[in-house]
RNA sequence: GCGCCAGUAGCUCAAUGGACAGAGCGUUGGUCUACGAAACCAAAGGCUGCAGGUUCGAAUCCUGUCUGGCGCACCA
């Protein structure tokens, strides 16, 4: 699971959980589980009031007329796009709305939209959606303030009510429900961990930002308190992206309007190097995303190394047919070759790699052993053992040619375990 | 003030308590009349922030300290 509220488009700052997630799900999958990615969002409470407050204020700047942008509202340009859609659907039939609602419910939509569009270019696809607002729907968030109130861990103070989370050892209660009769994002959230439970997700992964971190002890009490096992419920904290560009480091603030956003460093740098950049560094790095390293290595770096690797071996096979050599028949008791042997025994760790990026819920791994085992396997070998020349006896080269079809059949594998193309030609 | 995460080559980053701490980029020097040179071969580059401790053995564990990121809400 891996959430991102729809306040605004997808930024270099919250891909990192997204790519991680993606990643993690394909490698579960190749290791035999059943795996389902869902997304879950935020659509109730004071942020998206404040999204359709802000989007209303657009609306009626666009129409010309009097408005006040709230304080705190979100200021990126994207909202004007937004209006700009509302007025062609609705016309000024919103002008005298009193009620920001509507323009919530539209900014939602649309957000999630790009959102989904943004996603998809980076070859994540999320298999379910869960919001928030269900939660209260059918009662579930009701349910976990009864349910610990049953035992004995609720109380009112204040006007708010309080979860008693001193009687489990921590620190401070923590506020169920804010006085204003709203509540807080973490009873929705420990709901949302009853539901998926319930479900029958073991294990439960959540991808959360570092800004996140201190969330989950209050789940993981709540759900405690009411019985379930939250050992099934895995959290990984990834610390943020920094970006810098020109040597000036960048602060992302969604509300500020200031961000880098997902298209455009897709457009900047393709959409392989996005998903490599972020995918090689373990989730605890504080990474630094440095535009002009990654355009000016996008020319020569690590995605193309392993991707080279793969087009070798479609153009050998390429050059293969044409001279009508067949693989078909290839002996590979012939590969003897020291170098031959090394590049075979690193084709076969590719399930072992498998299991140890699940086992460590560790997908970071996976990058760093397609570049400097994989590919670094491959290259030295590719450029000694020649198998399409005159001194190489035919059988050996058939050999040879069988070799480096396995090698390319592991080379794709790994590439689309990472969520990346494997390229023919380049 | 408190909590979480980090600090490793010039830069960006790796390394289940175990071999001489490894890659890429950058730098220097060699390889294309043979399947794609976006490649290969070789070299230089390190007191793993600092100070103690535990251990046969520490980048890794403990304590302290400095620097940085993120939290410490009746925001999510």
């Amino acid at each position: 699971c891996v959430s991102a509220n729809p306040t605004g488009p997808i930024t270099v700052g919250r891909i990192r959980g997204g790519v991680m997630g993606d990643t993690l799900a394909r490698l579960l999958r190749a290791a035999g589980y059943d795996v389902e990615m869902e997304y879950y969002f935020n659509n109730a409470g004071a942020q998206m009031r404040r999204l359709g407050l802000s989007l209303q204020a657009r609306y009626l700047e666009k129409l010309g007329l009097p408005f006040e942008f709230p304080e705190d509202g979100y200021q990126g340009d994207y909202l004007y796009d937004i209006a700009d859609l509302l007025i062609e659907e609705q016309g000024e039939a919103l002008a005298d709305e009193a009620d920001s609602t509507p323009f919530k419910e539209f900014a939602e939509a649309k957000i999630f939209e790009m959102i989904r569009a943004s996603l998809r270019r980076v070859n994540i696809k999320f298999d379910s959606f869960f919001n928030e607002n269900s939660l209260y729907e059918t009662g579930a968030v009701d349910q976990v303030i009864e349910g610990l109130r049953e035992k004995g861990l609720v109380y009112d103070a204040e006007g708010a009510v309080w979860f008693k989370t001193t009687d489990l050892g921590m620190e401070q209660d923590k506020v169920l429900v804010k006085s204003t009769g709203e509540p807080t994002y973490r009873t929705p959230d420990i709901a949302y961990h009853i539901d998926k439970l319930e479900r029958g997700f073991d294990p439960a992964i959540n991808i959360l930002g570092a800004d996140h971190q201190e969330e989950y002890p209050d789940v993981a009490a709540g759900l405690r308190a009411l019985g379930y096992d939250d050992s099934k419920v895995h959290v990984i904290i990834h610390q943020f992206v920094t970006l810098k560009e020109g040597g000036v480091k960048k602060r992302m603030r969604t509300r500020k309007g200031e961000y880098v956003t997902l298209d455009e460093l897709v457009d900047d740098i393709g959409p392989d190097a996005v998903r490599y950049f972020i995918l090689a560094r373990s989730p605890t790095s504080h990474m630094e995303f440095d535009l002009d390293l990654a355009r000016q290595q996008s020319n020569e770096n690590p995605v193309f190394y392993i991707q080279n690797a793969h087009v070798r071996c479609a153009s050998i096979a390429r050059v293969a047919a044409e001279r009508g050599f067949s693989m078909e028949e290839g002996d590979v008791s012939l590969l003897t070759d020291q170098k031959e042997l090394t590049l075979i025994r690193k084709l076969i760790e590719l399930p072992e790699i498998v299991e140890l990026c699940v086992g460590e819920l560790a997908p970071h791994k996976l990058a760093f052993w397609a570049h400097e085992e994989l590919a670094r396997a491959f290259h030295p070998t590719y450029d000694e053992i020649r198998a399409l020349h005159s001194d190489v006896p035919e059988d050996l080269a058939r050999a040879r040619l069988k070799l480096y079809a396995a090698a390319r059949i592991v080379l794709a594998r790994t590439l689309d375990l990472m969520g990346m193309n494997a390229p023919d030609v380049m």
